[in-house]
DNA sequence: GACGTACATGAATAGACCTCATGATAAACG
DNA sequence: CGTTTATCATGAGGTCTATTCATGTACGTC
């Protein structure tokens, strides 16, 4: 039995108009079409789906069956089309985000809750880069925008530079390191690291210092939560790396120091990769325009 | 922007499939045949459904919003042809029964629950006869059994028998006429007559008795409910003719008298009124054997 | 009973959809 | 790194289906 979206459209009009002449004007065809297509569906359903002793001819039982069908299946393709004109118009889409930097969540999320009101209409999701290679999952449009801190951008993909960042030091005050004004990287040689649990070449503390030194810390431990490795730093389980902006909280706390890292300050560049087609997009620049300027206020903040 | 079944079909195969290519031989086509239909749908979506970046081709964004489209349509179709084929197999159907005699509810309802739990699948139910013409009604299909005692079946009807019964007469025993042994048409010149609220020619006591014998009762009213003619006559306010299944909790009642009609006794059969085509249906066939033997069940407990 | 309206039917046609053959490009392999 | 294989795209041509046109038939109506 094939049922077409046609049939049910003709079921539906015919009901509607009380009669295939009408309906068959409606569907701007003529009476002869209808009549074949509704002999045709009738011959596939097995059964009359009309009454044709009456002169409007009326549907059937079958027919009230099917004439169910397609009010609940019609409305739901008009909705499905209506969503494709909203993707069209641009008024609509998806913003599929993967974030490589875990400490990210922090201003990730205030932005998100402005975004999500100024675009009700936009499937929003997050997904932590932990499992996946973010930017290979750009290229394939499993997720849309990549929050990342790398340089070379692959072709068809777009690094949009959102705001710049110093990698801070944080220890417990009971650490040697708190009487230090700045850190360098041979401090570490006697340090427990504390970090994401992510590969060394996306780490801050690796690819900004430590490798280029050739310095190897006495251990390195993994966390996951942000909120966790502060709370292993303030008892002195060990010290970390972290974005400017996550000190916000701990800058007032007595149990804490952070200090830049020396002797030259070291600065980082957050990144916004999209697939180069997306970027003219109205809601992602207004996503990038958020990104850009939300998070320096946590930074002052601080 | 057309969109039709088979294009929600191949959306869901190539997610399913993984692939255009394998998509293709589940859906028994040509590798061909597919990408141009996808290409086609694309062109009508207006925006690219697939990204080709990768090898075995992917859904893109919008593609995914069309998946969940025909992830919610297409079960339905599969239930609805289903549902025909059970249609066609005899094992559903609808039963929508119109009846002209009231007092068919008593033994109506109890055969309706029997037959629900043996047909659990067919759509069934009930509208009170008085606001259309029944016979019309089967014809055009808006129901599907009329319970009837007319006599001439229209073309394209069948009258199936289901028992016989007789008008009977009732009244408070402290009605003069409680102390006949029978009721002839002369006896209602001095009664308040009451009745269903029907045209005469569908009331027993009218086409059997007093329309023959030209005899007008002295006053006439109606009531819908068994049940509220019951109390009328129960509080002498008229007496009543009523078919003698509907007597049997009023007959152990000191309050009422019932009389057989005279002097020779009147009978009177109910007939099922079914479409020709439906009168071989099994579930019909059920239902009329249930509605044969359930009434005279209840007239013998009387 | 004649007329108008509503649906059915048959033949012809236009157009959509499919297949075949082949080209292009990305993944896999040695 | 080149070769092979798998996957998808494209163009031309054939087939088949849906539609139209012209006409027939039956019901409802006056």
């Amino acid at each position: 039995m094939y049922v077409e979206l046609r049939h049910l459209r003709t079921i539906r009009a015919i009901q509607q108009a009380g009669g295939l002449a009408r309906a068959a004007e409606v569907l701007n065809m003529t009476q002869s079409a209808l009549s074949h297509q509704v002999k045709g569906l009738e011959e596939q359903a097995g059964m009359e789906l009309f009454v044709r002793r009456s002169k409007p001819m009326r549907l059937s039982a079958a027919g009230h069956r099917m004439l169910r069908a397609a009010e609940r299946i019609l409305p739901e393709i008009d909705a499905m089309e209506e969503e494709f004109r909203a993707l069209r118009a641009g008024r609509t889409g998806r913003l599929h985000i993967a974030i490589e930097c875990h400490a990210c969540f922090d201003w990730l999320f205030p932005v998100l809750e402005m975004f999500r009101h100024a675009w009700p209409e936009i499937d929003v999701d997050i997904r932590a880069g932990l499992a996946f290679e973010a930017l290979p999952a750009l290229n394939r449009e499993d997720v849309d925008l990549v929050i990342s801190s790398d340089r070379e951008p692959p072709p068809g993909i777009v690094f949009n530079p959102l705001f710049d960042y110093h990698p801070t030091f944080v220890a417990s005050s009971a650490n040697p390191l708190a009487a230090k004004d700045f850190i360098t990287a041979d401090d570490f040689r006697d340090q427990v690291l504390i970090t994401y649990p992510v590969s060394r070449d996306k780490l801050d503390v690796f690819t900004e210092i430590l490798t280029p030194a050739k310095v190897e810390p006495r251990a390195q431990r993994t966390a996951e939560l942000t909120a966790v490795i502060l709370m292993l730093v303030g008892s002195n389980r060990g010290v970390a790396v972290l974005p400017d902006w996550v000190m916000r909280e701990v800058k007032s706390n007595a149990d804490y120091v952070t200090r830049p890292m020396g002797p030259a300050p070291v600065l980082k560049r957050m990144y916004a990769a999209t697939r180069v087609e997306d970027a003219g997009k109205p809601y992602m620049a207004h996503f990038l325009r958020l990104a850009r300027s939300e998070p320096v206020k946590l930074q002052r903040g601080a």
